[in-house]
DNA sequence: CACTAGATTTTCCTATAGGATTTTTTAGCG
DNA sequence: CGCTAAAAAATCCTATAGGAAAATCTAGTG
């Protein structure tokens, strides 16, 4: 129905597309999941998907099975997909126990391992770490969860274990952490009677408060990586873990005592 | 063409079905990656495969969709999907050393937290892993193989960790560790001038020797766990863990040598 | 032999129809 | 009015055919 072009005049040779239009849609659903365009624990409705996407269901399909995949949404056979629901609190924690299984062992590795491409990469993400921290709102804190992605998922990969680099890409957990922080901030501006305690975490914690202090601490961590001092960055990584989960942690009780 | 079923005679109620078609067919390719019908670095055409379990395309887009996500097949984007490739030496020690960082926190917490019911469970393991020590040929080591999946899963799960749990499975360690002694069985079948030494190495390591050995190894991680001594149930799975790199090793050098 | 241009194959994507299952609505009965 | 049961609608799942774009192969020309 749309039509799209007519290539009969400029019979130029089109960059070849880079990749296929279901990859392009998984990007797009997890991007609709990541900002709560998809609520959590809403259904996914496949048709609607694809029409408001303007491609046939084909794509949208694979898609969602990748993401089922991945646990950002859920399978209910002969229902549908729905997205799956915020972290409970258990979740939180094991996601952090997790993390705190991995993820100084990477950062020790990659101390160890990390040459002169890998520091220029840490520094480079540093640098875009400072620039997050000049944005406003809750754009602000979305830099700053993508910068947090991109540098753990840095260390990982300087560690140079894949199945260890995989694991943490997996778990998603800047997704999650961004889903629960804009949970809070929705049900903030309906009104809630922890209206107030919930702005003041906010404020204080993670637009200001946190967003500098994890900075912090992954400035620690980069500069024990660049002096290849193994324990420092263990210590440095283990540190960071556990004080993130601190600072999420009123978040997540929040959402899941409602 | 195949005139599947004509419903007009019998207008009994069927039973509704358990899961969808394009979850058995999920299961099904991986059955087929798992003992080589789809070799190691081959195409997977889906068109052939969708003729072949005579099925449509759209429940094997999906379930390839969903084996990409999980590492076991890789989609090069215009060109296909193909089967990956068995464990470079690089990835087998990477696998392995990822397994020491969680499997023996998880042997740690489940016997802290085991119940009777995981109790009563891993028993039950363990009485089947005797009864897979009877039978003989490679149906041994897949049996043993397969126990050796569950039993690590039931230990991930009873530690009560779900992140824990899931990245264990989506390891899929045990299908890796098969496809790397097939190969190299059937390496030793084409009549290969190392054909005696690997032979030896299985009938030695494998068949007898590993499967036992690797039976008393769970054995004493089992008995840890359900004397909920969590102490011994750590050092035990960091030992087994170690142990089984050690026997696996050889047969992935051997493949990776080729 | 090197190179370009067309033909073939492969793969991805679209469109649509119909069967199966669940959910919702409506009607009937106590 | 409350409850059960049947009908209708919505939704998911499967199947199939065919078009579009890219990759690959083939062949002809300088």
């Amino acid at each position: 129905m749309p039509a799209k072009k007519s290539a009969s005049s400029r019979p130029v040779k089109r960059a070849p597309r880079r990749s296929v239009l279901s990859d392009e849609i998984y990007e797009m659903i997890k991007a609709m999941i990541f900002d709560h365009e998809i609520a959590p624990g809403s259904r996914v409705n496949i048709d609607a998907l694809a029409v408001q996407l303007d491609v046939s269901q084909t794509p949208v399909r694979e898609a969602l099975a990748r993401l089922e995949s991945d646990g950002l949404i859920a399978k209910e056979p002969l229902k549908g997909y729905k997205a799956t629901d915020l972290l409970s609190l258990k979740e939180f924690n094991d996601l952090f126990q997790f993390r705190l299984l991995i993820e100084p062992w990477a950062a020790e590795q990659a101390a160890k391992l990390v040459d002169n491409t890998g520091k220029t990469a840490l520094k480079a993400e540093m640098q875009s770490a400072k620039t997050a921290l000049k944005i406003s709102g809750d754009d602000q804190f979305q830099a700053l969860t993508e910068h947090d992605a991109r540098f753990h998922a840095l260390i990982a990969n300087i560690s140079g274990n894949q199945s260890v680099a995989d694991s943490y890409e997996r778990t998603h957990c800047h997704l999650h952490l961004f889903r629960l922080f804009m949970a809070n901030k929705l049900h903030l501006i309906e009104g809630e009677s922890r209206a107030k305690f919930v702005q003041d975490l906010f404020e204080e914690y993670y637009q200001v408060g946190s967003g500098q202090l994890a900075i912090k601490e992954h400035d620690v961590i980069a500069k024990a990586i660049i002096d290849q001092n193994s324990k420092a960055a263990r210590t440095a990584m283990h540190a960071h873990i556990e004080s993130s989960l601190k600072r999420f942690s009123p978040a997540a009780q929040a959402i899941n005592k409602k």
